[in-house]
DNA sequence: CTGAAAGCGCTTACAG
DNA sequence: CTGAAAGCGCTTACAG
């Protein structure tokens, strides 16, 4: 690591602002030199400091991205694109998994702020309050995907889930079912959270169902809460006759503890899930699920993200894509 | 991001160094300056530029990872134990997700060797000549978790391959298995492809069953590739009693497939993964798997290389974790 | 087309 | 305990 500018510029035996210029837009340098540049740097195996550039340029070319659970299928799905996309733009990517943990969250904000990172794409929308005033005031272009806070001023890109989650339920309805239990996310999520199951409450009102407080419960979207969570439902002395569950995980997990007790998914009681992510083609009965595109999600927060960056298009502040009922096996007529 | 050091020594009325003191030791500083710069700070909002801090310093603190997949359920177990230690010891990660490509892990090491980061785990171990020469001559640090490419110097974390493979497959035999079939990963995975094959073919020839070439195919760990080869495999004329598969992703759809085909399992077919990962538990019957201590190798990875950057203990070169059979219901005497 | 010099925002001997 | 100055490895007006 030792060799730098000033070497190649000795062995090729011109000034360290030509061999600078080589490196980056190569005008305004004869061929001759730039042959002789070149080969030193060949030579040399020379390879330029990122970081005495980014500290020129203001510029680091890094996104940060945070995540609430890396683990579980819909982060990794939309990370693996945000990725993608990122490295096609010519950015590379810092990750934090906050792992639920507002606390990691925070001072890693902090640290994306000291690395000068370009941008930041959030995925979790868990914010406590000194989060919310750090991201009122940082100048850091940020965009949510999949996710988005109350209260704060940077874009986010979702799925109306309210009326996903409406769209779900009302499915549920027009198989007949009557006794449909919810497995929801943390109610500390406004989107996957509150408006999920605010759609379920008003899809069963508007369909003259009554709510019934057993057979409503919140979990963490993961599959052991899906699964512990029908397990409570399991013990109500009427059971449901459906399930919706607020994403694939916890509709799997659900599905695994009814299989566990005895009973058939979709014949004693049929299960919709959440997301769209790959589980759904991997359980057996395939799930129907209320998907999001969460690919596009991904692809779509990086580009707006840098969009946002080069300072076109401030305009948008919030982008809804479609959601889309994706039917299967695991729901019939009751 | 104007405010600089330099703004916050005007402001405290002392000096860049000082300002500089405060902000790192604290030592050599009078309590009254102290406090004056921390009110300076407080007050201007400022955040020390860890790019400018990197270059003076020579650290980046900066740990570049790179997968073959993120969205394969091993890899981000992995990664997200990379993740949690690499922040405890306070450093930061980059990922790279290669997707099997061979150039794009190429390209990614260049910008990990420009942005001077601390060190590089590799968790995929399919390299090609030009990046086996890069990794030859780079003087970073760089770890192989889960991976052990041949003929290159790093420090490589595995389980025994050969051993847990032969050890899989002997357990099968034990239960009576006389028609084995195998689907295996990727050939130009030395441990997970080849060796993972050599031990299933050395555990048969020990026992002296016969390898029948029709029950032996390659895929790329993915359920879809376990899910198609299973599919060809239930053609042969007579069909196999057991099925090992090199990673529980590929046991999955192995076992989604014999049950599309209205056969069961363990009573028809059984099938043993590789692994130990979050399926295990989700699919019915759950799936005996052959396991590898994956967040411990995360750990381990980070850890050791941490340690390899502080100079300490370069002695160690490979690293030998134990596997573990787990039994759970996916197999059965025949 | 070419290069000397200033500057990016820090840290750290060195001198006091 | 405190600070002026050099230096980390680049880029980019500016002058020629």
């Amino acid at each position: 690591m030792a060799v730098k500018i000033k070497d190649v510029a000795k062995k090729a035996g011109v000034s360290v602002t030509t061999v600078s210029r080589v490196l980056n837009d190569g005008k305004y340098v004869s061929d001759e030199l730039k042959e002789k540049v070149k080969k030193a740097i060949e030579e040399l195996n020379y390879s330029p400091s990122f970081i005495a550039r980014s500290l020129v340029l203001k510029k680091t070319n890094l996104l940060a991205v945070i995540v609430p659970n890396i683990t579980a299928s819909v982060n990794s799905i939309i990370l693996s694109k945000i990725e993608e996309t990122a490295s096609k733009n010519n950015y590379n990517i810092i990750v934090c998994n906050m792992a639920e943990n507002l606390d990691k969250q925070y001072k890693y904000l902090n640290i994306f702020k000291e690395m000068r990172v370009d941008g930041i794409i959030i995925t979790n929308e868990k914010i406590d309050d000194k989060t919310r005033d750090f991201l009122e005031s940082i100048n850091i272009p940020i965009v949510f995907a999949s996710a988005k806070p109350s209260n704060q001023k940077h874009i986010a890109i979702v799925v109306n889930n309210y009326q996903a989650a409406y769209d779900a339920a009302e499915y549920l309805t027009s198989l007949g079912h009557k006794r449909i239990a919810f497995i929801g996310g943390d109610r500390r999520d406004i989107t996957s959270g509150q408006e999920r199951y605010n759609g379920y409450r008003n899809a069963l009102k508007n369909n003259k169902i009554p709510l019934v407080e057993e057979y409503v419960e919140f979990g963490n979207y993961s599959l052991q809460d899906g699964y512990s969570i029908m397990n409570k439902i399991l013990k109500c002395k009427k059971l449901p006759t459906a399930v919706f569950a607020a994403s694939d995980d916890m509709a799997v997990g659900a599905i695994n503890c009814i299989k566990d007790n005895g009973l058939k998914v979709p014949d004693d009681i049929s299960v919709i899930g959440f997301d769209g992510t790959a589980v759904v083609d991997i359980v057996r009965p395939r799930l129907t699920s209320m998907e999001q595109p969460i690919k596009e999600m991904g692809t779509m927060a990086v580009e707006m993200l840098i969009q946002k960056i080069n300072k076109q298009q401030t305009l948008v502040n919030e982008v809804i894509v479609n959601h889309e009922l994706v039917v299967r096996d695991s729901c019939k007529k009751v």
